[in-house]
DNA sequence: CTCCCAGGCTAATGAGCGTTAGCCGACCGT
DNA sequence: ACGGTCGGCTAACGCTCATTAGCCTGGGAG
């Protein structure tokens, strides 16, 4: 009941706009006219601009880091996890394309707590992602300069699927998935399992 | 004399800002501040906000472009352009990266015709990746399952160095070139020179 | 010494935007 | 039938900005 089917459409209409314009160049108008309805009408279905980007943003890196956790957890080999995460991670990136891009490149429109509250879950996914390199490397099953360049490289890749991947386009998600889970073993320099 | 040292202070000044808060949350008045003058007194030395980031972000694109084709003209061997080409790459991302950084994230603030002008070099920089690459596969250097995937991976690669990047950070620009010169290799599946 | 003007300033203009206030019609349960 | 509430609308407020107009000053050229 707290939201409804327009509250969702809302939601939507936002999200898209956010991603075509950005956060800054989207009014409510432009919302409230995506979904049929003057700017102030708004009002009786959402609390702000602002909090639209607040929900979009929190349930975005909600949802990463829940998939995330749920991918690792499905084995204890190093090397598994870490292709398991990484397809995880390009696959939110490419089947939400438009909540990762507004995820990442809308931080900065967040006004504080909530800046901070996002900033948290991003360093704490990242952590999760190092930390498992880290730990692959303790264990001898891969071998690299840096645990944080590392990291940052996979992440990057994802996140650059969100800017360029289109459902229609020549490039699958399986496709992806498959290629960045072996380039994410590449970088680590994994050795192959047994 | 078009520009004097005031100008180039002010194009400078509006590059920090522009990163830091983006370009439709920086006011001309935040840019004067930041030069030690009022917001309408810098209409003595630009033309306006929007032709400050036409400048930036059309000599950001124009020098990638000059320093990759001076990277690729060094060597005709198809593995040492890519690696030269991605050091060059990484290595500008890096060195400057609030301009890469504004070049990528305010593209979208760019208006017509400059955002098409902008567009285009984009895409003419991203098709020398994948022409390179390509090219590689033919003379049977490079195996890839996909020349524009592997080209989106290794722009990404470096387009994300722009964001995390720190010259005071553990890792030096010489250790990100080096090593994501190694990973585009492996991206591309290079057989080793002779 | 005088004049000019580069380069600053303040004030004003005009537009856009998020948000609030207050009104109204339609539907719904009783 | 009827009262209420849900969800729309318009008008208005208050604020922020980019940009323009017009003034003033200080220093350098002649």
């Amino acid at each position: 009941m707290s939201d409804s089917l327009r509250s969702e459409a809302i939601r939507a209409a936002a999200l898209d706009l956010f991603t075509e314009r950005g956060y800054e160049a989207t009014t409510m108008a432009d919302i409230g006219s995506a979904v049929g309805v003057r700017g102030p009408s708004l009002y009786k279905h959402v609390s702000s601009k602002q909090g639209l980007l607040v929900q979009i943003i929190r349930s975005t890196m909600e949802d990463l880091l829940a998939a995330h956790r749920a991918a690792v957890a499905t084995t204890d080999d190093w090397a598994e996890r870490l292709r398991r995460a990484t397809e995880t991670h390009v696959r939110y990136h490419a089947r939400h394309r438009r909540e990762a891009f507004v995820g990442t490149r809308e931080l900065r429109s967040l006004v504080e707590p909530h800046r901070a509250e996002a900033l948290a879950q991003r360093a704490e996914y990242e952590a999760c992602f190092r930390d498992l390199i880290t730990a692959g490397v303790d264990a001898g099953r891969f071998r690299v300069a840096s645990a944080r360049l590392a990291s940052y490289a996979i992440l990057d890749l994802g996140m650059g699927v969100a800017v360029w991947f289109r459902e229609d386009g020549e490039i699958t998600e399986e496709a992806v998935a498959w290629e960045y889970g072996e380039i994410a073993l590449r970088i680590v320099g994994a050795n192959v399992a047994r």
